[in-house]
DNA sequence: TGTACATCAGTGAACGCGCGTTCACTGATGTAC
DNA sequence: TGTACATCAGTGAACGCGCGTTCACTGATGTAC
């Protein structure tokens, strides 16, 4: 134990500040600039020394994926988790909504590059921000089997999958409103998002497709 | 007028040749391979022959982007306006959706490449495929007001926006569903999107917040 | 504690690659007379 | 219609660039005794 920094202390504090410089990058808008030499240029070491570090640009990629949504996941579970425990009235369901809402408000960088990922396929980025989606989901689908949606059949799952769907998209594309300016009011983004699981409500007692529209 | 093709023609041909090459690379999901040689070599030309009918890869890409997304504006447009004026009734509106439905499940590539360019700033692909969302939230706007949704104050069109916005993103959130094999069948989509209109349609009433959520 | 050796984080230089772009050139098409 | 010249679509070769990746090397840190 010395004062000055041990061997594997110090690469380690190069391995993050190679990963700092990607996060940096990338979260400007700059995916297609994150490549070994320029992430190594930002870092402030050679550029051979990216290849001390990581196999090549795609395993840099693979880590910086998990590092980027992985805290927001655990975040989205867990206030999710917090929210389900209160009593179910109209007050906790906009609250449900809010904090979402906040937790995009608060990193709208990271928010625009889960957006702008989301469709690259076959990219570690795009696997993390679907992977953020698809829990999302899962947790609404199970909270509305909880709250009495009848998820018997394979249709019914399916249609509380598309409910998800719904909400998900409902508060993602207000929530980009909100950071783009034109919605300001974090407040009536969660009531507007109430007001539609008042129609996808009627799903509950929707039992074919006639039963529905008739 | 002789059987070979005038200069001109043949000079047309090739453009078109070069375009359509870029329009496969980029509906394939190639985004970044749309270079000025990748595409000269998909479409049989010389490297140096791009450059006699595009000023640079930038070029290529804004008269691609209008070529790609124009049509669809069109039509979508034009179904909308058929639309409007059969009587209203929730069957009409179940039609509404269907159109938009149909249209992308005929044209699933263009619609993903439409999704992952959506939030690229500054891109001419990204610019083309926001007009096509831009054009459309205005379209439903003018139609919730036809329908006598308030839109005197300001805070009362951005409500019109919101629920266009909601309508826009449900559709295409179903949509994505259907062309990844989720969701096959159009009319149950449908259905659910005319339940998100029933939610949405509180909004008709909403005059501040409390009286929307008490 | 001191010395001799082993380990290892980081480096500079080099390689081939595809790219964007330019340019002098070719050979076919168009036109003036 | 035929000839001589002008136009022009397309080409191959060349350039510099940033990239991904490798490798022999350096100098500091760690360790055995």
């Amino acid at each position: 134990m010395k004062g000055a920094l041990t061997r594997r202390e110090a690469k380690e504090r190069t391995r993050q500040r190679l990963l700092e410089a990607a996060r940096g990058i990338i979260l400007a808008g700059g995916e297609t600039r994150v490549s070994a030499s320029n992430v190594a240029k930002h870092a402030g070491v050679a550029g051979a020394t990216f290849y001390e570090h990581f196999a090549n640009r795609d395993d840099l990629m693979v880590a910086l994926s998990e590092q980027l949504f992985d805290e927001l996941r655990g975040q989205l579970a867990r206030q999710r988790r917090e929210a389900l425990e209160a009593p179910n009235d109209e007050e906790i369901l906009r609250q449900e909504f809010r904090t979402p809402l906040e937790l995009i408000a608060a990193n709208p960088d990271l928010f625009r590059l889960a957006l702008r990922v989301r469709h690259h396929p076959g990219t570690p980025l795009g696997e993390s921000s679907r992977r953020l989606t698809g829990n999302t989901r899962n947790d609404i689908v199970a909270e509305l089997v909880a709250r009495g949606y009848p998820a018997a059949t394979s249709a019914e799952r399916r249609r509380l999958e598309m409910i998800a769907d719904i909400h998900i998209a409902a508060t993602e594309v207000l929530a980009l409103g909100h950071v783009s300016g034109r919605y300001p009011d974090l407040d009536e983004l969660a009531d507007m998002l109430v007001l539609v699981t008042r129609g996808t409500r009627l799903a509950r007692s929707w039992t074919d497709r006639t039963a529905a529209t008739g």
